[in-house]
DNA sequence: GTTCCTTTTGCTCATACTGAGCATTTCTGA
DNA sequence: TCAGAAATGCTCAGTATGAGCAAAAGGAAC
């Protein structure tokens, strides 16, 4: 295909944690600050060295091919060494491969595929360590959460930009095209907004230069908008492409929470319901019908009372309830399968 | 961790395509033959060289690093230099990269990892060349075809097999745990079967030593089964892991189907819904209630009439339908949320 | 202690969706 | 012309969902 001076090429692979914690009732990633300009693999690193400025990444370790039996068991080690994290839940996220994805391939460096998991930790973990910190996930996309109604963002930005990109289409199949898309991502048309689809829009904001990121590929600035801006409005930038793997990897687990009982691995061993009802919340970014989400849970066989109570809760305590686990034996798809929008 | 003799271990990376289609009301696989002993990576080959029996295998290329901009692009063109096949609708699947699935590292060679993609293609493509076949999916995993009803083989073999499994546990938690994942599975215990788990079946049946592959590992011959009766019982043995991938794209597209409209990638512009009904339990493998699955697709406005007929039914001639684009514009999660089953 | 406020919990009710089956229509072939 | 086959239309009970009212059970202020 194209020619490249330099070595012969090659590749390299790498693992990628999306870690998620929930505290203070928001959904958490553990990032790393990396110096712009850094290799894509390589190990969980701090401040060291580099002289750009620091950008928020997800943590990435080297792949020993040499190492553990399984990417998944590899994965643990390389975490549980590195930042004294035992994961819970894992799943294999999507393996991404782009080419340029490490802007050194440009250079004759190799091309970098990660392998990105996603991975579940109870709220109590520690975030002991080196320059590892949690951020709040809604930081990086504050579009996508409406727990406090439809953000402010999408009329008075996006939906702005989206129009400007729809009429700029070459022709009325483009255009009409671009009129899809805008719709089916950001429920503009009046359609219902689909909370899964965290990563279509993310690409979609891409494709428009309306995320940070976007000015990286040499793109002119788009109308009138300057970097600074633009972080200012839909969220910093992270490094490489890894605010499209935090996007996939929230865009999975709201899919999940919906079918397995993956929230249990959130909260702690015993919740009331609503503290299960908010981490559902959290994560799915919408708030519930309080009612029919203890309905949901109650009836569907999702969770027992313990018998014990939770005084403080600024009114009537709260019983405590635990995971039912028989209720895999008993459902083919046990989740907490969205019960109504508050609004 | 562990030392291996022999030269710096090393990776390969290559993609591995499973390309489903639908004929004559069954889900097939576009498979190729290999001998067995050949190395996993590097193209789609036929029948040449090698010594031992010949094994199906799924299509598995080279990745160039320098090549595609995508590992989709990729994929796609090297599928259609090799096969000729258009593929429509792709997918990232999974990446398989456990240590000895191409069994020539053990003597030293690289860790071979498989980055794999489900494609769906549509009825009317043409086999054309090489030595690829289109095999049913079903050969492959006969426990989970039901549309003739429940299988006998769960019932004559899987369940015994499991049942020993169960008894063999070394303590009762470990019984129990056991008896969980038979009854979440396979759906003993009374419990609903989940035609999603392909790739959890298969998995289990492995580890009780109830598929061809398991043999593979050294393992003694399981109680007093050959691996000839085995093949008979469970299905044919693929090369390396791939019916293991097959497994996990067989759930992957099941649970697809009931959440976004791909069953309309494999099947023709336009269809009676009969036609399309039996593409749908072809790869659910269930039957399904014929007036409930017309008014879910009618109502749930998939489909649109065409106003054509089809004549030859054998009865009243059937009214064509297409599928209705707009409804990505009105619904989240447009699919065949699949109706009762029939029986 | 009484009152107000807050939160949990219980309950109702209309509507939509699902599983199941009966009945009618419209073709082909004997 | 009649029997058979398949498509299509319709009903009906049971269940799930969206929405909201109301009682119960605490704490805090007075």
């Amino acid at each position: 295909m194209s020619a490249m001076p330099g070595p012969a090429p090659s590749i390299v692979v790498g693992l990628n944690a999306v870690i998620i914690a929930l505290t203070e009732g928001q959904p958490r990633v553990l990032t790393v600050s990396l110096p712009e300009g850094a290799p894509i693999e390589g190990g969980l690193r701090g401040r060291e060295g580099g002289g750009g400025r620091l950008l928020d990444a997800l943590p990435t370790g080297p792949l020993d091919p040499a190492g553990d039996r399984t990417l998944e068991l590899a994965l643990r080690r390389w975490v549980r060494t590195t930042t004294g994290l035992e994961l819970g839940y894992v799943e294999q996220l999507y393996t991404f491969g782009d080419r340029f994805r490490d802007p050194r391939e440009q250079g004759g460096g190799p091309r970098v595929m990660s392998v990105a998991y996603l991975a579940l930790v109870g709220e109590s973990q520690p975030t002991q360590g080196l320059a590892a910190r949690w951020r709040s996930v809604y930081r990086f996309f504050p579009w996508e959460d409406w727990r406090g109604g439809r953000p402010r963002l999408i009329d008075e930005h996006i939906a702005p930009a989206l129009g400007r990109w729809i009429e700029a289409a070459v022709n009325p199949a483009a255009r009409h095209h671009r009129r899809v898309r805008a719709a089916v991502g950001f429920a503009t048309a009046g359609g219902p907004w689909d909370g899964e689809r965290v990563l279509e829009r993310y690409e979609l904001l891409f494709e428009l230069g309306q995320v940070a990121e976007a000015a990286r590929e040499a793109a002119p600035a788009p109308a009138g908008v300057g970097q600074g801006a633009l972080a200012a409005a839909t969220g910093p930038e992270m490094a490489f492409d890894h605010r499209r793997i935090l996007a996939a990897a929230l865009g999975r687990i709201r899919a999940k929470i919906r079918y397995r009982p993956v929230i249990f691995e959130l909260v702690p061993e015993e919740f009331t319901l609503l503290r299960l009802q908010q981490a559902v919340e959290a994560l799915a970014g919408v708030e519930l019908h309080k009612q029919n989400f203890r309905r949901l849970v109650g009836q569907g066989g999702l969770v027992e009372a313990t018998g014990g109570l939770e005084p403080r809760t600024g009114g009537r305590p709260a019983a405590l309830f635990r995971f039912r686990r028989e209720v895999l034996l008993e459902r083919p798809a046990p989740g907490v399968g969205l019960p109504a929008s508050r609004r």
